[in-house]
DNA sequence: TTTATTTGGTTTATATTATAAACTACTCTA
DNA sequence: TAGAGTAGTTTATAATATAAACCAAATAAA
């Protein structure tokens, strides 16, 4: 009945950003930041775990003469994404 | 866009068990138990936390000489699940 | 032009949370 | 009356999240 959650998906933060990047396929740190509404040494932390499960890729290069770090989501990211979504609903789908 | 998620439910086992609550009203220990899959000493724990968030009711009595646990969804906890799950559907439903 | 501020982050330290292990208290069975 | 089982609680530790401090470079201001 209740299967384990993905602990790298159930962060509000983490899954904030998966989210994002499920829908956007890619996007700047600052866009993410912005968004979540989070610290920038909370999203390094928390966008590090999410690649380090291979959910994301980040790439850094430079743009205009500053640091630029974008993240994309990977096939596994969007698979485990899903499947945290069908695992969530039978959670919150009292019946 | 990302509104914050309730701590207390954003949790595996609290919030699996309040989602019990909600459709079946109240339980014993041992079946949340059992329906959870989790440890006893988990269990008491995060019972403890969200009674201490008034989600819930505890009640303890005996019955056939054995310590009976009787958990119950209070009006309130039934308001934050709701609330959770509505916030939560911001985060899934990708778009 | 040198010092202050801003950008775009990372690292580290601490607080919070979750979980497992150990324990309590009583009951039943042989 | 010793051993195993029931129904939990408490405590210690591991894992996680978060805030604070830091770094390196760029730009603005004096």
């Amino acid at each position: 009945m209740f299967k384990d959650l993905d602990p790298i998906l159930h962060s509000q933060l983490r899954l904030a950003v998966v989210s994002l990047l499920v829908s956007v396929k890619e996007a700047e740190f600052t866009y993410l930041r912005e968004q979540t509404n989070s610290t920038a040494g909370n999203l390094s932390v928390q966008i590090q775990k999410i690649k380090d499960a291979g959910y994301i890729e980040i790439e850094k290069k430079f743009k205009d003469n500053y640091p630029q770090t974008i993240c994309k989501i990977t096939p596994a990211g969007i698979k485990a994404f899903e499947e945290y979504v069908k695992i969530l609903k039978q959670y919150i789908s009292k019946k």
